[in-house]
DNA sequence: CATTTATATGTAGATTCTCTACCTATCATA
DNA sequence: TATGATAGGTAGAGAATCTACATATAAATG
């Protein structure tokens, strides 16, 4: 057999809340629509299981940062659309900026080390 | 009462093991100092829990990533010091480009969401 | 027509990592 | 004398993710 398929997979721990809300800012979507975007955009280098998804999807509902109804696709299934809320987008940007200063920190340790 | 203190802690999941060992390319050192070097580096940003740290270095030593041995320090107390092994070295090498991997995986969902 | 693949949602349980909260001990300093 | 810094550690809880499973429908393929 040939070498290994290329890892799809992969997850900064911590990050997956994240990329969920930063997703919902383009418009609202159902679940597999998140995970399909999130690995449409990391070009497969992120993988979102359905055992990540899911939980996530509901810690951040319990968390009043998304609200959820739902819909029909456009091809003509129902689906659980998600919505992200003010405080959602409140708390988005305080993830990201705390992000980017954890990052930053990494990056001290990383090169000067 | 005022403003919260800045938080001092902080710490990307995940990361420890690759700040561990990058901070063990400088030298053999102990535990405290580990914690000490990366705290300061990240100007305070991270902070690295006992909690955290000590099974973190049993983690690593399992692995083989790195050998340790009591010493005593240029004060004169004992302490346990840690040396990264040539397999260390190469799982380090491997940490950081899976990291960058899932860096830019991340900044291209941020980016472009 | 039958089967497989893609779409869509979810749960249970295990694993892994980190954190809080302890405990011990020595040395330096206030 | 007592407190803080140095040094190492453990137990148990909590959080997030993963694997594996279960369900259901629609579309594509043989």
């Amino acid at each position: 057999m040939g070498r290994a398929a290329p890892r799809k997979s992969e997850l900064l721990k911590g990050t997956l809340d994240m990329l969920i809300l930063k997703t919902l800012t383009v418009q609202p979507m159902h679940g597999y629509a998140i995970a399909q975007h999130i690995e449409r955009l990391s070009r497969d280098v992120l993988a979102v299981e359905q055992g990540s998804l899911y939980p996530a999807l509901e810690r951040l509902q319990k968390k009043g940062w998304v609200t959820s109804r739902w819909r029909e696709t456009p091809t003509g299934r129902r689906a659980r659309y998600y919505t992200i809320t003010a405080s959602g987008r409140r708390n988005l940007g305080q993830e990201i900026s705390s992000f980017e200063r954890v990052l930053l920190a990494i990056n001290g340790v990383m090169r000067r080390a």
